[in-house]
DNA sequence: CTTGATGCAAATGGTTTGCATGTTT
DNA sequence: AAACATGCAAACCATTTGCATCAAG
């Protein structure tokens, strides 16, 4: 729909919410918007952020990624077991994982449309899918022999 | 496809595997299939099989899922935040979450049917899609105001 | 000045691991 | 007997929380 937000929107939306603006949620921001459509984990954020601000503690990250995923500003990803990792709610898209080799194909939102309008026909339910993770077999790995 | 399978047939199967059959193991099977389409975590098995088997630790079935995960014959899955579950492999579906009331509604495989072709025929990528959870909001909360 | 946000350290919860012992094959 | 599986306790990792202090409004 729109563009890239700029960091002063996402800052006055904040504010328009009665949250107060701070160095550390300013940063993360900041990392976020120049992060593109990467997913970053909470101790990513926080590494980056310390580059220019040191005294950012881990805990304020995962405080503020809180705050921002529930105004809606980003979303959290769960890929396997690992940590959770967030990115920016308008990169929304979802994941095919292959099973033998582990690679990870972008799917655009749109393949999910059919899903989406069965769900309201027979359930009434509006789905808005986040990250969806996919399993199965990549073309490579269907043809040759896998690793 | 197939009806339900014997613990019997099940250990077969990891025996031909060359693994071995033990208490803890028949165990984990036999709450599996008690459960039936249920989603267990690790402690909700332990829980059970200590009725009956009160020494099975609760490593052995962290260790037992993740060979029965591994074996094909559970699939293990996240929903939000708690602990991983799991279940038996066949009773494959998915999950529809609404984000105001927390309500969990399955969703069968075959809606996901529309979005495989497509993966298939656009990216010769075979999907087997395992445990999905797609958000939205489900007829009741659209309907009369969230919490 | 008031309230919300932060840093820190400590607690938590789920899961994994090292190792000596017990059990399956 | 040999290899594998288990119990136990301790380690681990990601995340959360209590609380005193600090800063935004």
């Amino acid at each position: 729909m729109s563009g890239a937000p700029s960091i002063d929107e996402l800052i006055d939306g904040l504010r328009a919410d009665g949250h107060r603006i701070t160095t550390a949620r300013r940063a993360v921001l900041a990392e976020l918007l120049d992060a593109g459509d990467q997913h970053l984990s909470a101790e990513d954020l926080a590494d980056l952020i310390h580059r220019r601000h040191p005294d950012v503690h881990l805990s304020t990250v995962y405080r503020t990624v809180d705050l921002l995923d529930q105004a809606g500003i980003l979303t959290e990803v769960h890929v396997g077991q690992g940590p959770s990792t967030y990115h920016l709610a308008q990169d929304s898209h979802h994941h095919a994982v292959c099973d033998s080799c582990g690679q990870i194909i972008e799917v655009p939102a749109s393949a999910l449309t059919p899903v989406v309008s069965r769900l309201e026909r027979d359930l009434g339910f509006a789905a808005r899918p986040r990250h969806l993770t996919i399993n199965g077999t990549c073309a490579t790995c269907r043809a040759g022999s896998p690793t």
